[in-house]
RNA sequence: GUGGCUAUGGUGUAACGGUUAACACAGCGGGUUGUGGUCCCGCUAAUCUGGGUUCAAUUCCCAGUAGCCACCCCA
């Protein structure tokens, strides 16, 4: 009984962990690129674009192969040519191959990089948290000197402070291969006497890497972890110099960051500092599940020559847009609006429509912004239109305007029209832009 | 990878074990062919997929899938 319905063609919806993005959002994503590049020329980095697909091997190899990333996060796959190659899960190991293999140890040292686009990680999606998401990125390489670390700390807390994002960055030192292996040592021997009372994952932690019980966010672990030894107390002489600069010049800088022991990140490659950036609630609650990373990086002074380059020092963070952008919409900041046609060109009539598209291209090349509906024929939608897209003023163009020559303007804030002469529309329309532009500023002068 | 919650037009919601699945917004068209942001009318459009229970399932059950959230980790 129950006639089984026409199937109807199969539609299809994002791939999981996708995201579009969609033109409502689009301000924002040229709002953080703008503000990203004018810093990076401001700061004397250049732009390096790298593919998206690399050798497998280059990530196994720098990020780690203990790490989440590497063992269950990376998009890796055989090519049809049987190389196994991967979708970049961030961009310091491509920054590094490119940088080696284009022999730009030969440029002046350092070498300032910056990049941003898609990153892509096989998480499971949640809140903030996308598959393909896409990664602000900075790098300076060649530069031991801790005002480098201070630098790039000093620019990623930037860009949050330009979009009004009230952040700390989290700070740490994770040591030196030669500093490490004892502090960890101490930290085994501290964590031992606990054992029984650590979780199971802290458990299995001692035994693999102990560093990461610091990273626990088990309850139970907390009071244990609040005790133990920290990294900073055991670092070398010359690690713990170069945090203490690093700590000088955000002093410095008025750079509000916290010492944070826990800090160790979870890529393989951190020797010395290392940060991430959070939010001031996120760390005035002290709840860490809340804690999203707005960003994160450090010193990675032995990833080069890991990766077969000279020992090259190299600094670096990244930001993630979509968390940037959540926390705008989240604080409900203001981000300007990408700009909007200015001139709505109405017409009436057959006649009327052939004299507008030259009309149009008349004002496109006197600069004008201009939008149109020319395949609709009355008044009304023309309008409707003109209003649902923001134009400030609509030229009308009907019968009446042919014959005298003229094209009517209507201000579409007050409705008040006037006539005016075909020949002199496009130092009128300029006009009264400006006339607009300085009553805009004038407004917003005020309310700042 | 583990766990929790959810699944109805493009969006946000409603409803019932039983005829045409309701409402709002958006979209499109119109309100006598030259005036928008208000109003009025009309149209388009949905029960995630597959099983099961039942005379009957959009509703109850199971599975799958997807989404959200949390863990893990990170951006």
């Amino acid at each position: 009984m129950p006639v089984k319905k026409e199937k109807k063609t199969r539609s299809f919806q994002l791939v999981k962990g996708m995201k579009d993005i969609l033109p409502d959002d689009q301000k924002y994503w040229q709002y953080i690129s703008q503000l990203a590049e004018t810093l990076a020329v401001k700061y004397g980095f250049s732009r390096i674009d790298i593919p998206l697909v690399e050798d497998t091997q280059l990530f196994t190899r720098s990020v780690g192969q203990a790490t989440d990333i590497v063992e269950k996060e990376m998009y890796s796959f055989i090519d049809k040519g049987g190389e196994n190659i991967s979708l970049r899960p961030e961009f310091t190991a491509g920054i590094a191959r490119a940088y080696i293999e284009h022999g730009m140890i030969n440029l002046p040292q350092p070498v300032k990089l910056y990049s941003i686009g898609p990153c892509f990680r096989y998480d499971k999606p949640q809140s903030g948290r996308y598959r393909q998401f896409h990664q602000l990125n900075f790098e300076t390489i060649g530069d031991a000197d801790p005002v480098t670390d201070a630098q790039i700390i000093l620019i990623a807390y930037k860009i949050n402070e330009m979009l009004n994002l009230p952040v700390i960055m989290q700070v740490n030192s994770v040591g030196c291969p030669q500093c490490r292996p004892d502090y960890e040592l101490v930290l085994k021997d501290y964590f031992k006497k606990y054992r029984n009372k650590l979780s199971e994952v802290s458990q299995k932690r001692l035994l693999k890497n102990p560093l990461r019980i610091l990273d626990s966010k088990e309850d139970l672990d907390q009071t244990i972890i609040e005790g133990a030894p920290q990294q900073v107390d055991h670092l070398c002489e010359e690690c713990k110099n170069h945090f203490i600069k690093v700590l000088e010049y955000l002093d410095e800088l008025e750079v509000p960051y916290a010492l944070n022991p826990t800090i160790v990140r979870g890529l393989d490659y951190y020797t010395r500092t290392t940060f991430e950036v959070t939010t001031v609630e996120d760390a005035e609650n002290g709840d860490k599940s809340r804690q999203i990373a707005l960003g994160g990086g450090g010193r990675y002074d032995k990833l080069y020559e890991s990766l077969g380059g000279r020992e090259t020092p190299v600094v670096g963070f990244a930001a993630g847009i979509e968390r940037l952008i959540g926390q705008i919409k989240e604080k409900d900041l203001k981000v300007p609006a990408l700009p909007q046609a200015e001139i709505f060109l109405a017409q009436l009539g057959t006649e009327a429509r052939r004299k507008a598209l030259v009309l149009f291209e008349e004002l496109y090349r006197a600069g004008f912004k201009v939008t149109e509906a020319f395949s609709k024929s009355g008044i009304k939608p023309q309008l409707e239109m003109a209003d649902r897209l923001g134009a400030k003023l609509c030229l009308i163009v009907g019968q009446k305007e042919i014959i005298d020559g003229t094209v009517m303007i209507r201000d579409m804030d007050g409705g008040i029209q006037e006539v005016v002469d075909y020949k002199k529309i496009v130092p009128e329309l300029r006009k009264r832009l400006e006339k607009m532009a300085v009553v805009r500023v004038a407004i917003e002068d005020k309310t700042v």
